[in-house]
DNA sequence: TGTTGTAGCGACAACGTTTTCGTGTTGATA
DNA sequence: TATCAACACGAAAACGTTGTCGCTACAACA
């Protein structure tokens, strides 16, 4: 077993001091030619690579970017990390990844664990419990202590900084939009509650189509589930209340607010001898694995998670490395979703 | 922007050393109760917490995990990468996630950049490239330099290490005998290409089952799909290849080395006008979303994965906190495996 | 009174780097 | 020969911690 070579091994092998040793491998003009060649030749021979943790405490930068996440089993959630290692990586950053679980407390946790030295900024989508809670104090601490951080998806408009999301409002009225264009009579939306801030969003998308189209709105097509916690857990309820709700209301065409939601309605609808499209017409958000490989494959909208991570990278890294220029100017990138039709709508 | 207090800025405020604050804060014995008290409430007040990267450079040891794999937008990485993260978390220890998108080189330059003292041990599961090339230098260097590593699904026997795997072979051989047992009369095999060790064992396993049922092997029916890189780029090639092996042996079960496989050959079989599993039986190999959510219900194998990965963290862990001991004595752990039945296949 | 013990605290080294500043040796110049 | 710059290198501080050791003051003891 080698042990990593430090300077200071270098430097008494090769009888000169740490800092000749440092400066040669730096390239520096103090030094002579002969020595830099002696001393890279050694440096190379021994595999020397400086210690990470040493130049973190004396930069006072770790070069790495924390993502805080609900939970990593989800499709849109893991191309979020792709983009965001991706662009990371390139600017020599690397990522440390922390699950809430979507609970407050593990996300308090995961923040202060991170926060004392280890990462240089954050990027965040927070639990749906913090958003129900409402205590946003870590993440303001956070943000005070000169940590800054970056939301994405869920967002939260109380707290101060850069931000990443998509237009849920707009892009979901044009998802409900097509439906109508596609001649569905009795459109309904499966949403969650309100403290969800896409959720919400989602749901205020609905209404607006509705109203420019001047159909009314029927407060019992809009569904609202109530998971608070781990969807997987209670996938048994959810299909539960999706069939209650389809049962009840004969809509001809529904907007979900995420991939799980729509796919769940095609299968009760399924159960119920409905055919698909032609009896139902089914719209998600969020595109994923499930829509692309579903029978039929689901009409989506897509949110580009990938650009999404890649976008929140940028806005860190960017910020991090100009602290001082435009101090405190938050922006809000607004990432442009896609419906991608296939074949839960007519067209 | 308050700045996080260091023992320092601590020690002048209450005009002590910076020794005395450190011993106060840790309860030393050498310390009064008085200054204790004092400091303690100095210390809470400004809210300190001791820098993480002093504490990593002065014990040389980082309580952070470093986690290789090829991709992240895959259901069995992200539960696996769940399992590791609850049990690193409950011992103190962060994790670092490092994508090598099934390229060596990246595979490489992640190990590299997080081996410079940035993390005490990795968890791995190699790169489809890494496979073809034989090239393990990086891995075998960094286990010389006593950085430890886990390797877990994929893994290379040549290195030695402590591995997390299932009992490929054994679980295969099951699979297929389900399939035998359920009538099936010519059984097929969709895997990949020899390199990649589970294709490989997969392949051993349904021809011993078939063997043990002395039905010969028609090497016809076994389809080694190459899929070298991303499978979501070449999704279409995909469903060429597996069209014209369904197309071409009129098979009446199949047993198909992952999810995707089976799922796309479900889609080709429907395409086909085959009913399933009336026809057609299948059964996948790692049980993930996609399976579940299918229509109709895949049957599985699940590997379960969170499982998989809190066994590698507590391995890893377990070595990290115990050098000394039992240095060298590698163990590989088998998680069991378990076959989910749902409705591709009669029983 | 002198010795010993101990309570309470501070100085310092160490972890591995980088960087500033100083210093000794050369060779050229006045 | 004295002065000075250029060159090549070393010493030391700093980042924030922890732990060892040593020091002082005072009390207890012979």
């Amino acid at each position: 077993m080698k042990q990593k070579p430090t300077l200071k091994v270098i430097a008494k092998e090769l009888e000169v001091s740490v800092s000749t040793v440092s400066k040669a491998l730096r390239d520096s003009k103090e030094i002579s030619e002969d020595t830099k060649q002696k001393v890279k030749a050694f440096a190379r021979l021994y595999n020397y690579r400086p210690n990470n943790i040493a130049l973190s405490l004396k930069n006072k930068k770790t070069k790495t970017l924390g993502v805080i996440i609900p939970e990593i089993v989800h499709h849109f959630f893991t191309t979020v990390i792709s983009g965001i290692e991706h662009f990371a990586n390139d600017k020599g950053y690397n990522v440390i990844v922390g699950l809430s679980n979507e609970s407050f407390k593990k996300e308090v946790i995961n923040l202060e664990m991170l926060a004392n030295g280890s990462i240089d900024g954050f990027i965040i989508s927070v639990a749906k419990e913090t958003l129900s809670f409402k205590d946003y104090h870590h993440l303001s601490e956070t943000i005070d202590q000169g940590i800054p951080i970056v939301m994405f998806d869920r967002v939260i408009d109380e707290i101060e900084c850069d931000k990443v999301i998509v237009d849920d409002v707009e892009t979901s009225k044009k998802a409900v939009q097509k439906l109508v264009d596609n001649q569905c009579q009795k459109i309904g939306i499966i949403s969650t509650k309100d403290y969800v801030s896409v959720g919400r969003l989602r749901t205020e998308g609905y209404k607006n189509a509705l109203i420019e189209n001047n159909i009314s709105i029927d407060e019992k097509l809009i569904l609202k589930i109530d998971d608070k916690f781990n969807s997987d857990d209670n996938l048994e309820f959810l299909e539960v209340q999706i069939a209650d709700y389809i049962n009840n209301n004969d809509i001809d065409g529904v907007f979900a607010v995420n991939e799980l939601y729509a796919i769940t309605a095609m299968k009760v609808a399924r159960q119920k001898g409905l055919r698909i499209p032609e009896d139902l017409q089914i719209i998600g958000f969020t595109d994923g694995v499930l829509s692309k490989h579903a029978f039929p494959p689901l009409t989506t909208i897509s949110q580009h998670g990938y650009e999404m991570g890649e976008e929140a990278a940028r806005l860190l890294i960017d910020r991090l490395e100009n602290v001082d220029d435009d101090d405190e100017n938050y922006k809000t990138s607004i990432v442009k979703t896609e419906i991608i039709s296939r074949e839960t709508t007519k067209f």
